[in-house]
DNA sequence: AACTATTTATAAGA
DNA sequence: TTCTTATAAATAGTT
């Protein structure tokens, strides 16, 4: 969108791409409130700079939504039981807590379809030794992976475990307006 | 951007409402997706249509994006400053909790690796070099993984104890956590 | 879902 | 960083 079309690809430049990302992500904001405005949709934006640098756009605010997404398939199950809870801040690990958990299954999944891709790709035919041997320490790899997701997932299950107990916290009700965040 | 300028308000015909959210939701989310390609951000988006539902994306993963950003002011909070800590529970199961994130961010990472020797192995002109190439990638991958795998060992003793304290009770009947995220 | 007339976003350049 | 401008891209209204 501009004097030329660019390539899909990392910019390599990195003071270019700096000037890219600034300019887009202002853009990606402005899209993103427009989508709220116009269609009264939630919306809650977090990027990270090359830099590493945080930026946020929410509508009411990131932390609802955010709350809103993570929620949504534990509500139910958050509603009724026990009464009070801590604070914020038990509220927060445990919505860091279910994050985990969520990651850790996609990472499973992600396993499992690297695992399918793998025994596709077989023995076609691809030549070489070289392919067999690579292909075996790959196998090796992933079973360590395999082991290594286990051994996480059977520590996050104890702690998901707990952390249901934890989970009776109150859902933070902050209503912000519109807010454009930066961070660090 | 199309026949006629329109206001930035809310889209009163629901009918019309929902086809300019999709569309819009389309746009916004390939913006975050470019963003991310050629910037090397990292980029979570979450949005709920004015029905309700949740779309999502992210790069590498929105929970991922979304626990580092929860992360940045958690961390230098870590250290128990102030007056906001509340017990030696709460601030034991946060350093339980950023180590667990840092591995899984390592296992992930690993997994991309993964995925990049695979995708290189299966070039057209998969010869040689490239091979070596791989093979000495998987050689410095799986090192890693053998320390990874230490360091999580000794991580998770050190959560056998802490952890016992907050499994004060079990969940009777609780599978799977179900990812609700559509996209598109 | 496709099609365009337009509006917007933005890549370069200053 | 901000502004300008030529061009690419998104999209509002239509079919």
């Amino acid at each position: 969108m501009g004097r030329r079309k660019i390539e899909m690809k990392m910019v390599k430049d990195s003071s270019s791409r700096q000037v890219t990302f600034s300019k887009r992500r202002t853009g990606l904001f402005k899209k993103g409130n427009e989508l709220a405005t116009l269609c009264g949709a939630e919306v809650a934006m977090v990027v990270f700079s090359p830099g590493g640098k945080p930026f946020s756009f929410g509508h009411p605010s990131v932390d609802s939504v955010a709350n809103r997404f993570q929620n949504q398939d534990l509500e139910p199950n958050n509603g009724n039981v026990g009464g009070s809870s801590k604070d914020a801040k038990v509220d927060k690990l445990n919505r860091q807590l279910i994050g985990l958990i969520k990651q850790l299954q996609a990472e499973k999944k992600r396993g499992e379809m690297l695992e399918k891709a793998m025994k596709a790709k077989g023995q076609p035919k691809c030549k070489a030794q070289i392919n067999e041997l690579s292909l075996h320490e790959l196998e090796k790899l992933k079973g360590s992976l395999e082991e290594l997701r286990g051994n996480l997932k059977a520590r996050v299950s104890e702690m998901e475990a707990s952390s249901s107990l934890l989970l009776l916290a109150k859902k933070p009700t902050r209503e912000d307006d519109k807010q454009v965040t930066k961070k660090g």
